[in-house]
Order: structure tokens, then sequence, then C-alpha cells
DNA sequence: CAGCTGACAATTTGATCATATTGTTGGGTC
DNA sequence: GACCCAACAATATGATCAAATTGTCAGCTG
């Protein structure tokens, strides 16, 4: 009663129009939607999310400043082509930080914990049979989103998103041209050496698994 | 003549005001004019800054995109403050990056290059002897920055360059409370083994620079 | 037929304004 | 004297608009 706006009475914070315009541009860049070159314009986002300009200027900066999108000089943004130097860069860096923060999630993780990275990895397993490319890209996302915040460590995981950011539309690419959905697959390794808590084991695991997916990226790229 | 407009003849790319906005900002971040803690209104910073309210905005996002700037949930942004955990997390990441960016700037550096890097660091003592902390704090990025340009991998430099953004504010601290100015010169380490093309010798001076720096800050902090 | 020039269209940019939400302060009551 | 409530002030948000800039295309000239 004491409540003064009669809209809704428990919306603790009703999330801005901005904030969700940058999460449904910054899924279409992870998940593909958007194709490495592909221009985009603010006005033209505009009316197809159907959003004022103002806060689709201000995601599509967001996403400029996390490297997700490219201002190409004279006004034109676009999502920025891979090459294989920055593939390399990838590799080093994902290298490092999976291995880095898989150590920390495996000392860290409870037993529910696994259950819930299980239960991503089964969903994932799902839409690999399925063939459903977009959410595979989403549940291995996921799978690994969660290993960084298990890992708690919050620095080391935004460096890590941001790098996912910047190879989304590659790895679009790449699954549509290959197959590239019959591997080994190193997560269920993953699984195993949390469960044992062998943290070196789990570190290998996922250093395979990044590896694995960034040759593939670098195969599709030499065509 | 057929210039069409009369205000300045060969302006190539006129610097947009949120471009300008953001690197006064940012400095401001990254070399102390704004404490941990501090608050950062729009309003506020649009009248300091003597610029529209737009472009202040847009700046503000930015940087709390790069994590230079913290929402505070309700309507507040601020400068974030460190934790020891943060610390932590810098070391390493810093560790890392730093040595490996360190070997390929070795490898690929010039010799205009070398003396281009001798050069900012004379400034740098320069500003140690007369104990101007701010230029020591710019000349320091500017050292570490080359660096990274020469090693040419700009998505590694990227990721650095947002850690510095992070712990801007506490560099400042530090330097304040501590002399923290007279210490075995790692940059001259730095510069000779660059000079003999020794990788690992860089590598090494510049992971002791690194974990100089931050024990100070750890230190700083701790009280 | 090719190259250049001029005008038009599309887009970004930055300011201004209406609105809503939140923090705060002053007054009243128990 | 302490606590609660209401009104106010400050701030962020998002839409709208004017101005400037740039890319593009048609038409003209050599």
């Amino acid at each position: 009663m004491s409540q003064t706006s009669a809209k809704s009475a428990r919306t603790p914070a009703p999330p801005p129009a901005h904030e969700l315009i940058y999460r449904r541009l910054r899924d279409m860049v992870l998940f593909g939607d958007l194709a490495p070159g592909d221009a985009v314009t603010i006005q033209g986002l505009s009316q197809n999310l159907d959003a004022g300009v103002t806060p689709v200027r201000e995601a599509i900066r967001r996403l400029i400043a996390e490297g997700a999108l490219e201002f190409q000089g004279n006004r034109r943004v676009c999502v920025p082509e891979t090459t294989p130097e920055h593939i390399d860069e990838f590799v080093a860096a994902r290298q490092w930080l999976d291995t880095q923060m898989m150590r920390r999630a495996t000392r860290k993780a409870s037993e529910s914990d696994r259950q819930a990275l299980a239960k991503i990895d089964k969903a994932l397993d799902t839409a690999i049979q399925q063939n459903d490319i977009r959410a595979y890209l989403e549940h291995n996302f996921q799978f690994h989103q969660m290993i960084y915040d298990l890992s708690d460590t919050p620095i080391l995981a935004g460096m890590a998103e941001g790098l996912w950011l910047r190879f989304g539309p590659m790895l679009r690419v790449v699954c549509s041209r290959i197959g590239a959905l019959d591997l080994p697959d190193r997560h269920k390794e993953i699984l195993q050496a949390m469960d044992a808590g062998d943290e070196e084991a789990a570190a290998a695991a996922i250093w395979e698994d990044v590896t694995q997916g960034m040759d593939q990226a670098r195969a599709a790229l030499s065509d």
C-alpha cells in the first residue's frame, strides 16, 4: 500500500532499455546472427529491433568498446573480420585464461555446482544430436562461462568473455562450414576431472578443448 | 576551392566530442585524478568539463564497459575500490600478458623503436627526480604501452590496457603514500635485454617490474 | 565511352526536453 | 527524543530534433 507507483508492486530493478538492447546485440554477435563483415547502422538496428535510437546507440558504443564491433573509420560500424594472427592471440590468451580459471573452479566447485555443469553439458549433447547450431553455441558458451563464474575471478572472467565476444561470429562460420560437432568430447573429461578434484587433469582437458576449437577456426579460415 | 566547408581546409578526421571526453576521463582514471570510491555523476562531469551531457554519458558508459568505472546498482556510478583478491588477479594476468608481449616486442623492435623507448624512460627518470607523480604515472604507462604496441598483438594489448584502467586509481594511491619511486629500475634491464635481443632476459625483467609494482599495491592496500 | 562534378539521401552527432525514479530533508506523531 | 511519512530536489533515461558530414548516383563534359 505504501508503494507509490501503481504500475507494478514488486519491480526491484527494472532493467534499462539500453541494457536489454545491449544483451540482444551481444547475443547476436556471440551466436553468429551477425556475420563477420556485416555492417551495422544505428537506425537500421533501431528499426529492426523496434527500439529507440538512444539505447541502440549506447549499446553499439559499448560493444565497440568491448571489441565486439569495429568502428570502420568513416562513420561505418561492422562486425570485425578475424585474421589468422588474431586466432593466434585468441589461442594463447584462452589457453592461459581457461586453464587458470579451470584450476580454481575445480578447487571451489561444490557438488551441486558440478551437477549444474553436467546439466548444461547434457543440453549441449542434445543440441548436437539435433544439429541445432544455435543451441550448441549457446550451451557451449554457458558451459565455459559457468566455469569462469565458479573460479570466482571476475577480472579474468571479464577478459575471457571479451574474447568470446570477439570470436563469436567466427565460431558460427566454423560450425556452419564444418560438421565440427563430432569430436572427442573434452567436456566429459572436464567433468570427470572436476569430480575427482584433479586440477591438473581438468586444466589439461580444457586446454585440449580450447586448442581443438581454435584449430577448427584456423582451418576454416584458411579455407 | 572545391572544398565545400569554409571551416578548415584539411581536417581529415575531426575527433568526435565523446571521444575527447572519453580520453579525458580515461586519463583522469588512469592517472589518479579520480580516487577509488569517488562518485561520478553525468551532470557533475558535464559542468566540470564544460561539455554537453550526451558525450559525457557515452564516455561514462564506455568506461563502465571497460571496468574503469562501476555501476553501483541504484543509479550511482563510482570509481571501483580495489580489493586484495583483485590484486591477485591483476598480478597473475599482467605477469602473463606483459612477459608474453615483451618477448614479441624484443623480437620485433627496430633500432629506432628502442631509441624511442629509451627516450620515454629518460622522461620517466626526470619525472622521478622532480618528484612529479603525475608525470611519472604518465610516462610509466607510455613505457609499457609502447611495448604492447611493439609486440603487434592488438588483442593482448587491449586486454592489458583494460587492466591498467582498472588499477590506475590504485597506483596513484600507492605513489602518494609510499615514496615508491626509488626502487631498482627494471626498465634499464628491459632496455638492455632488448638491445641484446635476449627475449628471456627481457621477459624476466618485466616480470620483476610487474611483480614489484603489484607488491607495492598490495602493501599499500593492507595499510 | 570514361572521368569528374554537383546535388541528394542517409547517417551520425550532440543538444534539449519530458518523465520517472531515487535519495533526502523537514515536519509531525507516538 | 526517536521514528515514520510526505514533499522536494537531484539525477538518469529515452525520445526528438537540428546540424554537419559523407557516400552515392545522375548528368555533363572531354
